[in-house]
Parts: structure tokens; C-alpha cells; sequence
DNA sequence: AAGGAACGGAATGCTTCGTTCCGTTCGAAC
DNA sequence: GTTCGAACGGAACGAAGCATTCCGTTCCTT
């Protein structure tokens, strides 16, 4: 019962990770792509998806829930190395090579965030702060923790069909992030501010023009 | 006729610019927003704006080309510059704070390009691998020429509501980037493909999952 | 005063998509 | 072997969104 090895409770647990799986890739290659394209991806029929959800923006939440907490278990485990610049560099890319900022960032307003989420959202941002303060005294005087959430929502945007190339090309441009990150001249201009880096998450002012719809 | 100062004829020609403008700033923010936002932008009624284009399409590609034309003005003016790595700072400045990139890259796919805009393509391509071979030489060894191309994807990703500090933000990891195109160790992975950096303008191939229909 | 270029915006028809519904499948229990 | 029902597949439905068209109005121009 807990673990059915065969027949078709198995199946139907099967289908639990199949779909999400499939949700994951559609909805990180296309945020606003149809309900039915994920039931398609996962090769099961859309009655096998409402059964687990109970509409779209469910699913989304989950699946941004999920990334979240993926965001959470890696800067974990980062802060465990000793190494101040190592902790930091570990978990920036096990962040971007698991394609989560996509995922809490980009799916920001497609839902209504639980309180949990909240909750889960300032823990993140808590940890990675700390470890962008470890390793900020080998940094540029000028950087921030908000300039992390920057540095990611770049990499994200780095996607080339294949999703190997696109790991891989995302790695090859975090390095040079990551390299201007530590030195160089002054940077221009003020730092993102907390509002600018979460402006995704608040609540819709109904400003078409500002607001992306993507 | 030439140039009219009052009455209607004038008016049609500050709308010809206003359309454009709204266009512009619509379509930068979601490159699929209806055609009624632009006129909303705009101030004015949905006929005006058919009244000059053809189509939904037709303004697509010339909002598209008149940033291809930006761009090659650009990289034409900063060329002029005796400083190699002075003149393509100055390009790749020019080109983040027009926000050429969103207008060229992410608009690709919407629209069939006319031939006009495929030679200018090529040549906007000559005129920046130009520039960046001039600086090169102070630049960490394995970079390419297309790896501007994904620099100028990554800096068009930072987007906060309000425009202005849009470009001051920009400025700001711009500068970290350049920073890092300049040195630091080996950077990890090979550089992208030809075929990686203009994936958007190749004809569809009815893949939804791997074209993002963003 | 007439004519018409330019316009505003409602109306139209089509496409897309979320969600529901119903008939089918097939493992499990007896 | 038969029955029961959880899990499905996928067509059908209805709501929205949107590109484009159409028609009545405005107001320069001559």
C-alpha cells in the first residue's frame, strides 16, 4: 500500500513525477504555454493532470513551490562548505544548473502565493543572503545581495534549444559574472533596491504598459 | 506638403512618430501584447494605426528593422573611435541603452523577414564582430564574437517597472560583464555556435516544446 | 459649402485555452 | 470469472482574447 511495486496504483505514482517533470520543462520553455501541452509532454491525458490539480494556477504553485524549496536545500548544502567564495560559488551554480530561478522568478504572478510560500521566500532569501555576505569581502566594495537575484534572472536568460548547451552556456557566462563580480572599477549607478528585485511578486497594479505579460 | 506646420496633415505626422514610440514600448514589454495596447499607448483610435500598416506583422518587422538600423548606426559611429576596446565599450553601451537588443532578438519569429532585413542582418553581424576583434586583444582569450550576442541577451533580462532605472541597472552589470569578458581564468565549456546564437530566426520547425513561444 | 483624408471605436469572426464530462480500461478483491 | 471503481483518454463546451474590418464622425482644405 505504501509501496506498490506493480499494477496500477504504481503507475498512477508514476504519473505524480511524470507530470511535474513535464510541467517543469514546458513551462520553463514557455510560462504561458496551455494546460494541455504539459498533459502532452507527459504523454497522459489532461484528466490524468486535473485529477492531481485542481486547475492550472495549482500546478504552477506547486511547481514554483518546488523550486523554491530546491532554491533552500542547495543554499543549505552550500553553507556547509568552509570555504566563504566556495559555499557561495557552490550554491550560485547548483542554483542556475537546476534552472530554479526560472521557476520562482519567471512563474512570479502567473498565482497567489500561499502563505507557506512566503514564509519559504524569506527563508531564501535569508540564506542566500548569508552566503552572499560570507563571500563579500572577496567581492567589488559596491555589490549587494540583491545583485545575486540579477545575476541569476541573466543566467536565465541564456537558453538555446538544447538543454545541455544551455547548462553549459549558462556556466560559461557565470564565470564571467561571477569573475566581474570580484573586481574591477566602480560600478555606475545605485543598486537594485528590494522593490526592484520583487516587483514580479506584488500584487497587480493594473499597469498594462509596466507589468510584462510574458 | 513637404512639411506641413498645423492642421491635420501635421497631426498625422506626429502620429506616424507617437505609433512608433508606443509600439516600441508595448512590444518591449511583452512582445505579445495585442495590437489595441499600442494604440492605447499611443493615444489613439485602432484605425490609426491600420490606417499605416498592414498588419499586426507589418509593424513587427518595422519596429524590428528600424533597430537593426540602430544598431548598425551604432556600431558605425562607435567604429570611428581610435581606442579599440574605447570603441566597443561605446558600441555595446550605445546598444544596451537603446535597448536595440529586445527589439532585434526577441521580436525574431514574430514576423517573416524581408531580404532588406536579412543583408542588414548580415552586415549589423560584420560590423560587431568587427568591434569586438579590434578589442579582443584585451579580452580573456577563448571569447568570441558571439558571445556579445548572449552579453547583450543577458543585459537585455534586466528589467525592473520603471525605464530609467531599467537602463541604470543595465549600466551597472554591463559593467560587471565587460569586467568579466576581460579576464579572470579559463572559462568552462565551448563557446556557442553560430546556430546557438541565431536559433530564433530559423524557420519553425513545429517543435513547441523547444521553441519557446515567449 | 463640399469633399475627403484621418480617425475613433464598436462589431465581427476566429482562435486559443481552461475546465468539464462521459465512456473506457484494467488491476484488485472475492 | 465477475464485479467494482480508481485512473484515464480525449472530445466537447464555453469563456476570453485578439486581429481585423466597418461605419459614422471630425475637421482641415479648397
Amino acid at each position: 500500500m505504501t509501496s506498490p511495486t506493480s499494477g496500477r496504483a504504481r503507475q498512477a505514482a508514476r504519473n505524480d513525477v511524470t507530470i511535474l517533470a513535464a510541467a517543469k520543462e514546458v513551462f520553463l520553455a514557455d510560462k504561458r504555454a496551455p494546460v494541455a501541452a504539459v498533459a502532452d509532454r507527459a504523454g497522459v491525458g489532461i484528466s490524468a493532470l486535473y485529477r492531481r490539480y485542481a486547475g492550472k494556477e495549482d500546478l504552477l504553485r506547486k511547481l514554483c513551490h518546488d523550486g523554491l524549496r530546491t532554491f533552500i536545500d542547495q543554499a543549505e548544502q552550500a553553507s556547509a562548505a568552509a570555504d566563504d567564495w566556495a559555499a557561495f560559488e557552490t550554491f550560485v551554480h547548483g542554483v542556475v544548473d537546476a534552472d530554479v530561478h526560472s521557476l520562482t522568478v519567471h512563474l512570479a504572478g502567473t498565482f497567489t502565493p500561499t502563505d507557506e510560500m512566503s514564509a519559504d521566500a524569506v527563508r531564501a532569501d535569508e540564506l542566500a543572503s548569508a552566503l552572499f555576505e560570507r563571500a563579500r569581502p572577496q567581492m567589488r566594495p559596491e555589490a549587494v545581495p540583491a545583485d545575486l537575484t540579477m545575476l541569476l534572472e541573466m543566467c536565465a536568460a541564456v537558453r538555446v534549444p538544447d538543454p545541455v548547451r544551455t547548462t553549459s552556456l549558462r556556466r560559461r557566462y557565470l564565470a564571467m559574472l561571477l569573475d566581474g563580480l570580484r573586481a574591477g572599477a566602480a560600478l555606475p549607478g545605485p543598486a537594485p533596491t528590494w522593490l526592484e528585485i520583487n516587483w514580479r511578486w506584488l500584487p497587480r497594479p493594473d499597469d498594462p504598459a509596466v507589468n510584462s505579460r510574458e
